[in-house]
DNA sequence: AAATCACATTCAAAACAACGAATGCGATTA
DNA sequence: TAATCGCATTCGTTGTTTTGAATGTGATTT
């Protein structure tokens, strides 16, 4: 195969917004779909389709624990290159874990031990670091 | 315009076989369309579709000279880009102006005073370095 | 085993990119 | 000003990506 070829296809997984937007979210380590969902409002099945993307392309690999799936990234050098790429059209540095989840993941990695939703209560631990 | 959206119209530019191979005709400085047309094989017609792309992401810019039209790299930072990932998908290094041009270049810049094709005479000056 | 949870895959329609063919345009020469 | 040169743009067809909707799958609880 061409290795222009190959750099294309990294190009290519790299050219849609939502999967920038899933790369950058997992700078913070491995999420589960949940996750993804709750922080970037996106559906689920919308989600596990550019997942797959990132997937076929090596970017990303999962890792399953009991009822959730946790992604991560496989090659971190990609952000060496999302970020020169953000420098050269202007862009702020990528805002980290920068918005508030729209709802509140259940997961249990995010809701630890109990207290499953107990009424009137929801909780967010993440902090805005931008 | 969200910024993520300036992203995926950098990689989108970069997506395509043929403008990496453009880009990395342009590392050894300005070039003219007819040297493209010779060293990448490409017609000039569709070499031109590929330069209005990477001009509308900003990436080249042109510059006038009689006949002839010479680009050049606009951000030189996106060679950064184009050898980080050359390195994630494991590819050799660029081949600067590696290979010979399949027909002579016959602008005035390549075929420096008189000897306009002189009967079995081509004159290509470029030495490969890789 | 049946129900449930979290996620994945498939399908189809609409949007978009690729590319050849034809044509247009500015600068230069005759 | 007409012809030519080097390059750009437009147009139409074909192929690919996007995205919602529906459905499928493996792990877990009951």
């Amino acid at each position: 195969m061409r290795e222009d070829d190959q750099l294309s296809r990294l190009f290519k997984a790299l050219m849609h917004p939502a999967r920038l937007q899933i790369l950058d979210l997992l700078r913070d380590g491995e999420q589960c779909v949940c996750h993804l969902e709750a922080y970037l409002g996106y559906r689920q099945a919308y989600l596990s389709q550019q997942l797959a993307v990132l997937r076929a392309a090596g970017l990303i690999k999962d890792r399953r624990e009991g009822w959730n799936v946790f992604y991560r990234v496989a090659e971190p050098g990609v952000y060496e290159i999302v970020d020169r790429a953000r420098q050269i059209v202007g862009a702020r540095p990528p805002a980290r874990t920068s918005q508030h989840a729209a709802v509140a993941c259940p997961c249990p990695k995010c809701n630890p031990e109990g207290a499953d939703t107990p009424p009137g209560v929801i909780s967010i631990e993440r902090v805005t670091i931008a």
